[in-house]
Order: structure tokens, then sequence, then C-alpha cells
RNA sequence: GUGGGUGUAGCUCAGCUGGUUAGAGUACCUGCUUGACAUGCAGGGGGUCGAUGGUUCAAGUCCAUUCAUCCACACCA
């Protein structure tokens, strides 16, 4: 097989493009589904069609990518399943935008004239991520791509509305939800942000019917004020207990409400006084159901104070006996009608002051909930909307996590997770959005009949006449809490789902734990029986190089993709990769780039000089029949590397596995192995041969390693040496091999690697260049393993020659000392007695310090006999090799003088 | 208010269930154009592991207290 030649230079994006369109032609990412191998499956988060690629999705896939990369190397039947989700609220904003620009409403084109828009711009704009994925390495079989709104997952959604709609779970009912005026929808409480905002405290008086006292109360939104139907005191309260059963006069509207007494009051704060709207703020919609009081909207849906027309409208509900449990009453607001919220508050307070009901204003800072989306000021409303009763479905999901069926990586995440779900409220799923799975509600506008049903137009059952589908769509997350399953099919029963479910990995942000995790773990246990994921691993965010948040606003945001154009995907990959551990945040920076970019040249240039030197007697990966002593050191150190990344990959330490593989490519491969194959590969024959046996062998091992992390170098690479498989993709994943441990010529090894360090530090203090060399004389009782060594110490440390004795004696020579020699380095007029002798005191003074810490040790007694035997008896061998150091150095010194 | 994270070399961070004299990258200093690589090689300086106390033969690692910083959730009339 005709191997391919590699650049002199290190350039990425000659063949990062071309790799990626091969695997993806030769279907390496499509699984074949085997029963006789594991499944191993991870469904990707999938990206909103509105997104680019930022590096939260970078982070996110190339962990994944990892993963699967692994797993498939390793024989399992992986499938990495990728879709992108319609993401509802945000494509509709972007639409509406767009439109706006274009001097379009919604209301201009309607609601089919708007969702072929969305389509058309969906298939614009929806490609976009998945080709941008590509170019990160990602290995998703594209054959099985889904969408979240495309008619599987549809019917999936259809079909679990109605399932949970019969189990008495879905309901519709008037309740208090967060209303975003910008949005002009309802949002869970999921999708409310709190953010910190400067406001006041405005202290009102409401005079009291009965005594004619003014009532003290505060408030931050005096606009609502309107819709006041009570005020509430505690019962407790001594201030107000002659209060009881009396009413206050609401300003303004001279309107009799009824003071309360309710548990809502809170002594402590303020006067005790609260006043209560029930239309409009979650605690006081409790305090109105406890105390029968009537609700009454003041607010429009889209921000304004409302007026005439949206009370007549209100009215008629009434009238005509249609109004459901909870249905708000409408005021018309009179002069405010129409103004907005705030123009309203202004209005209001002056007209509060000018009749003496305002006391004072108090400004302070108050956390005020927004609409995750666009940031709008959430209005809590009372509002008809479709709510997934939750507590039933919590349950289950609980005990999963808690048995520890399906496990957080790190753990600590389970603890949100559960007081998420313990203090659940019900979710509510309806949305006043067009883009998204329309709700499977009818009604009947005669005889007000409501169905829920898998059929898209029926009758109603009562009249028979043609029904109405109700006008909202579903949350977003509605269908990609189904995404685990949906995705393989369900409802209905394939192969797919059969073989690949439950999915194994789940990888995801810990922003994203009760959006998501939450409700795929429900409804997988709700519908499928059966958990979504054995595991989810969690990761954190990627900030910029000061540790502050990307965002859009403060333009700090790094594009992958122009950082794979600059340094390629495998460098990004890498440094996204590695020095991070599971669940915290990390923080980019080009120089962390740059590392793995130089990492991924030293590899390049590594393989080069493997190639320059291999001989076409070698067909694929294989050893030599005999092996040297360096080779068995290399072949050991390779080995306990490979048993310790694959063990970090088991318990997704990710960082910690590329740094293993890291430090073993670049300290004993490059810096130690191949310098000393130098001097067997120019002696050419079968020495040269072996070892270029060995090279590639070791090699091949290295990229298969690196190849999870660095898919396409280690493509390319693999593609130029040496192979046993047409691509490294498919190729077996290294694994730990008893034969391979070869402890007695490590520590061989490592004796001689300490002699050359040793060299290598008396030339350096003593300014030797490279150029000036010098014998090495050694004394040591090791002779048969120095002597395996001669030719490393000419490579290594710039030896004219070497000379291993059992003693040795040498007049004007440097001298350094290691556990297992001595070594001599004449080099004439360099050497000073006297600083030698300096040199020699100073190495017995740090000596004597390690042997005294350890003997200190050995000595305590308890020390002794409460650890455990193997730290004992390591403590004992280092002690025995200092003192045989020690020894040596004050030979040394005595034949000095 | 409740829960959680982080604090280790100038900077960015590893350090799993406690067990060598605490590591890496980067930056810094010194010296190297020996044909894989200057995106490199060799050598070096630099840390009382936030503070205090405790458990233990042994603490960066476990416990308590405390300081700093960040986050999540809740509340704020």
């Amino acid at each position: 097989m005709p191997r391919k030649e590699l650049d002199k230079i290190y350039n990425p994006k000659d063949f990062e493009g071309r790799i990626y369109q091969n695997w993806e032609e030769k279907g390496y990412f499509t699984p074949q589904i085997d029963e006789n191998k594991t499944p191993y499956t991870i469904v990707i988060p999938p990206p909103n069609i509105t997104g680019q690629l930022h590096m939260g999705h970078a982070v996110d896939n190339t962990l994944q990518d990892i993963l699967i990369r692994w797993r498939r190397m390793q024989g399992y039947c992986t499938l990495w399943l990728p879709g992108t989700d319609h993401a509802s609220i945000a494509t509709e904003a972007k639409i509406v935008e767009a439109m706006r620009k274009e001097g379009v409403t919604k209301e201009d084109i309607g609601r089919d004239g708007f969702l072929e828009r969305a389509w058309d711009w969906k298939k614009q704009y929806g490609g976009r991520i998945v080709t941008q994925l590509k170019k990160l390495g990602s290995s998703c079989d594209w054959t099985r791509e889904r969408f979240t709104l495309d008619e599987g997952c549809s019917k999936a959604v259809l079909e679990v509305f109605n399932r949970l709609y019969e189990k008495g779970l879905i309901y519709r009912g008037n309740r208090m939800v967060n209303w975003c005026p910008c949005c002009k929808t309802s949002i869970s409480d999921a999708e409310v942000e709190y953010t910190e905002q400067q406001g006041n405290f405005w202290h009102l008086l409401y005079p009291v019917k009965e005594t004619g006292e003014m009532l003290e109360l505060a408030t931050t939104r005096p606009e609502t004020m309107l819709g006041d139907t009570a005020v509430a005191i505690n019962a407790e309260d001594p201030r107000y207990a002659h209060l009881h059963g009396c009413h206050v006069i609401l300003p303004l509207l001279n309107k009799e409400i009824p003071i309360v007494c309710d548990e809502h009051a809170d002594m402590t704060k303020g006067t005790g006084v609260v006043k209560i709207t029930p239309a409009h703020d979650p605690n006081d919609y409790e305090v109105g159901l406890r105390h029968n009081l009537p609700i009454v909207r003041v607010f429009t849906y889209d921000g304004h104070m409302t007026g005439a027309e949206e009370k007549a409208a209100a009215d008629e509900l009434f009238a005509t006996g249609k109004a459901a449990a909870n249905e708000p009453e409408v005021l018309d607001c009179g002069k405010y009608a129409g103004m907005t919220t705030m123009e309203a508050r202004k209005a209001i307070v002056a007209d509060l002051e000018a009749g003496g009901f305002l006391k004072e204003i108090e400004p302070l800072t108050h956390e005020v909930g927004t609409c995750y989306r666009c940031h709008t000021t959430i209005e809590p409303m009372v509002s008809k909307q479709w709510f997934v009763s939750m507590k039933e479905l919590a349950q289950p999901a609980i005990e999963a996590v808690r048995g520890g069926d399906i496990r957080f990586i790190p753990e600590r995440f389970s603890k949100n997770y559960f007081h998420w779900m313990e203090n659940i409220r019900d979710w509510c799923i309806s949305r006043q959005l067009w883009w998204g799975h329309r709700i499977p509600a009818f009604y009947c506008d005669d005889c007000n009949e409501t169905v829920v049903t898998r059929e898209a137009n029926p009758v109603c059952p009562k009249c028979g006449k043609p029904m109405r589908q109700d006008p909202d769509t579903l949350d977003t997350w509605f269908s990609s809490a189904l995404w685990p399953f949906s995705t393989l099919g369900w409802p209905d029963e394939t192969k797919d789902l059969d073989y690949f479910y439950p999915t194994s990995t789940l990888v995801t942000g810990y922003d994203i734990i009760t959006f998501w995790v939450s409700r795929m773990i429900f409804s997988g246990l709700e519908y499928m029986g059966k958990k979504p994921f054995s595991d989810i691993f969690i990761h954190g965010l990627v900030r910029d190089s000061q540790g502050r948040k990307m965002s859009k606003s403060l333009g700090n945001g790094i594009d992958p993709l122009q950082v794979i154009d600059e340094y390629g995907a495998d460098a990004l990959r890498f440094m996204l990769a590695n020095g991070t551990s599971p669940g915290n945040d990390m923080r980019y920076g080009d120089d962390k780039v740059k590392a793995a970019r130089n990492f991924a040249n030293k590899l390049w240039n590594a393989s080069r000089f493997i190639l320059m030197n291999l001989s076409d007697e070698i067909e694929k990966p294989e050893l030599p029949d005999e092996l040297l002593m360096e080779d068995m050191w290399l072949l050991s150190k390779y080995n306990s590397v490979v048993k310790t990344v694959n063990d970090n990959l088991e318990n997704y330490e990710l960082g910690v596995a590329s740094q293993n593989v890291y430090d073993f490519i670049w300290d004993v491969f490059c810096d130690w192995y191949i310098e000393i194959s130098k001097a067997r590969l120019n002696a050419g024959g079968q020495t040269a041969l072996n070892a270029q046996k060995v090279l590639v062998y070791v090699m091949s091992g290295i990229l298969r390693l690196l190849h999870p992390f660095m898919p396409f170098i280690t493509e390319e690479i693999w593609q130029a040496i040496p192979n046993d498989c047409e691509t490294i993709m498919l190729a077996s994943f290294p694994a730990y091999d008893e034969k391979l441990n070869f402890a007695g010529e490590e520590a061989e090894f490592q004796r001689i690697m300490d002699a050359i360090k040793a060299v290598r530090n008396i030339r350096t203090e003593k300014n030797v260049p490279p150029s000036r060399k010098a014998h090495v004389y050694i004394e040591t009782s090791y002779g048969e393993t120095f002597k395996k060594g001669v030719a490393f110490f000419e490579r290594l440390c710039s030896a004219s020659g070497v000379t291993v004795e059992e003693t040795v004696s040498i007049e004007n020579a440097a001298v350094g000392v290691t556990d297992s020699a001595k070594i001599f380095l004449p080099l004439g007029e360099l050497i000073d007695r006297e600083k030698e002798l300096a040199r020699l005191h100073k190495e017995q003074e740090s000596c004597q310090k390690d042997i005294d810490i350890i003997s200190r040790k050995l000595g305590n007694a308890d020390f002794v006999a409460k650890a455990p035997e193997k730290v004992v008896a390591n403590e004992k061998a280092k002690l025995s090799r200092a003192q045989d150091r020690m020894q040596k150095i004050l030979e040394s010194i005595a034949a000095m003088q």
C-alpha cells in the first residue's frame, strides 16, 4: 500500500477538511447494529437553528467526540446522534425582527405565511451550525440527523401530550404565569432570570373607611394599585388589631376594599401592611385565593393599561358563562388606559402625590425577573395556559438519581437537581407563539367543549360541529425533553430504539440541568419506562482570558471557527480538553491554543523523523523478536500510560487523560527514546531495523491513544506510517498488556537517565558548550547496565567516550553522584579543586537532609506499626538509595583530599 | 436566606478514594543553528498549597471555624 508523504511543515488546513470528508463518505460515523456488540450512545444536545458555533458548543461537542471515538475504537457499537432544535421563542424573535425591518408584522401575513417564512429561514440557516460542527471533527452519524420539529419528533410530541392529558397530568387553567410583554408569551419558571435593578419603594397611604386613619404601606410597583382588591395585615400584629374586619378606600378609584388577615403580611418588614393585587403578583394571587378575593387585571398582554375594550371582552366571557375558574375581571383604567405600564406608573404616582396619598419615595436595589431570551422585565399575569402537573412525574425522576441508576459527574450537581425537582411547580407549557408544535387541543365555539386528540381535524363530540384548534404552541423544551427517544423513532417500536436506548452518556453544561436534563429524565421514565441515559457528564463554561462570561454585549466572544482557521481543529480540541476538570469553568487563552498547536507540531515532526528512517521491510506495526533494554523501558512506560489513559477516560477525567498522553509523547517518546534511537538508526543493520520496528509500534499506539483528542493529525500520520487498519477511527484503542510490563529494564534504564542528567548538570554548571566533548568515566556496580548505554552518553551529553569500571580514580575531574554511580568528567583547566569540593559538600548536605527525613519517619514506631507495608517498604528502599548515594559522595570527597 | 464552587509558582491551571522532597503549560534567566521539530533542545530560579484550629503514624487532600471571590435557587409588599 502506498504511504502518504508528510509535508515538512505541519499545516492542519491542508488535511482537516479532506480527512473529514473522507470519513463521512466512507460511512465510518454510521454504526452497523450488531447484537454481539455493546452499544454506546450519545444524543447531541441539539443546538438551536438560530445559533452559530460558539465556544460553548465547541467544548460540549469536543468532549462528546472524545468519548465517542474512544468507545468506537474500543469496539463498542457507537452512535452519536445529531440534530437541531427549532428553538421556538428565539427563532420566532429573529424572524419577527427580520420582518420588522421589511415593515411586515405577523398579523399582516398570518399564521401560514409566517410558518412558511420560518421554514424558509430554517432551510437557509438551520444547516449552518451542522457545517460548523463538522469542522470541529464531530463524528456524528449524519444519516440519522434529526430536528425537533420534524415529522417524527412531532409525532412523539403529539403522543406525549395526549397520553399526559388522558392521565390527567396535563390541564388547562387560569394561573399565575410569567409573562414576557416583549415576546408576548408566557414562559416557564425556569426561563425567568433574576437581575439586580435600581428601583424605589413608594410608601403609600390608604385611608381606613371605619376609622379614618391612614394606613401606610410600601410597593415597588405603584401602577398595580388599580388592581388592588385587598390590603393584608398579620393577624398577630398588635398595631392593627383594631382594624380586623375594616376596609380601606383605594385612592384614585375611591373603591372600598377589605383589610384581610394573612400570614403573607410580615410584621417585621416595613409597616407590616401589604397591598394585594391578585392579578399581578404571585404571592398576592395566593392570598387572593385564600380569601376569595376578586382578581382584577389592569395590564394588557403587551404591557399597557387596560381600557374599555378589554373590559368589554372580559365582561362578555362572564356574561356568556364562558369564564373559567379564576377568570380575572378587567378594569377600565380610565385616564390611564392605553398608557404603557411605565407611563402609568409616573402618572399614578403624580396623582397619588397630588391627593396626599404618597408619603415618601425610598430608593432600593432589588432583583427583578427578566425573560431569559430578550431580558425584558417579566410581568406576572393571571392567564389561561396549559400546564403539566409535575409532582407525580418528579418522584421517579428523583428516585432514579438518588438510587444511582442515573449519576451526575461530578456528583455534586445532583444536589442542584434534587433541589429543583423537590421544589418543582407545575410546568407552564403553552406559548403564545406560532413557531413550534401546535397544542393538539380543540374547542367548540358553540358548546364550549374541549377535546385533546391525535386527529388533525376533529368534530365536536357533543354537537358535531367543526372545532377550532388552540392557537398556541408548546414550550421548546417540551420536545427537547423527548429527544433521547423521539430521535430513535419513538413512539414507533424501531430497531434503533430497541438497540440504542437507553443512551449511555449525556454531555452538557451545568446551566441547562433544570431546563433540559431534569425534563428528559422524567420523560424517559414516564414514556419509555426506562431512564434516558446512565451518566450525565457536566462541564463548565468557557470564559474569556479575564474570566468573564463570553457574551454578545461585552463583545468578548471568541469564534471557534477563527481559532480553527488559525491553529487547526486539533489544537482547539486539545486545548479545550486539556487542563480542565469536570464541571469547572475554564478560561480561553490564545497561548493555550498555541501550546496545543506546538504539541501537534511536535508529533508531526516525530512522525517525519520515523518516516525518514523507515525501511520498506516494515509493513505494519510489529515488535521485533529481540528487544533491548531501552526498548523494554519504552514499552513498559507506554504500557502504563495506556492503562492510566483508559482509567482516566473511564472516570471522565478527560483533562488528566490528555495530559497523560501529552507527557508520554513529549518527554518519554520524543525527548528520550527518539534521541537514543538515533545511534542505532545510524548504525544500520538489524539493530536499526529493530529500532524502527519499536518506533513504529509505539507511534502507532500513541496515535491511537491521541486520536479521540486530535482526530485529524492522528489520521493523517496514520495513513503515512505502516498501519493495520484503513482508518485510525476504526483501529483498536490500546489496552494494557501484561507482556509489556518490564519493571526491571525500566529501573535499569532509569539509572542511565540519572547519570546522563548528572553529566548534563555538571556541563551546564561549568558552561561547557556541546562542541567541547569530554570522556565520561563511570564507577558503578551496575557495569552491565551502563555498558549497554554507552552510546547514549555520546548522543545525549556530549561524551567523547565512556569508560565503565568497578572503581575509577581520576585526577582533576568534576564528580557527579547518583544512586547507582559515580561519574567523573575530566575537564582539564575547567576544574577547580576547591569548587568541586564545595559542590560535593552541598550535595552531601542535601543528601543528608533526605536521609534525616526518611530516618525520622522510619524511626517512628507508630509509622512502622500503622502505615501500610507497601508505604514502609517504599521508605526503606528510598533510605537505602539515599545511603548508597551518601556513601559515594563521601568517598568522592575523601578522594579529593 | 438555603445550597454549592473556587482560593496551589508572576499568569492559566492539574493534583482520583490522605502515603516520595507538591506538578504542567506559559512567562522569566543561562547556554545551544549536533539534518524530526527554534512551533525546538538542555539546564535553572520561583510555591510556609487563602488563614486558624483539629483528626491521623502521615493533611494540598479529611473535619470545624474564618476571610476572599464566584455561581445556583428562594425571598424581597
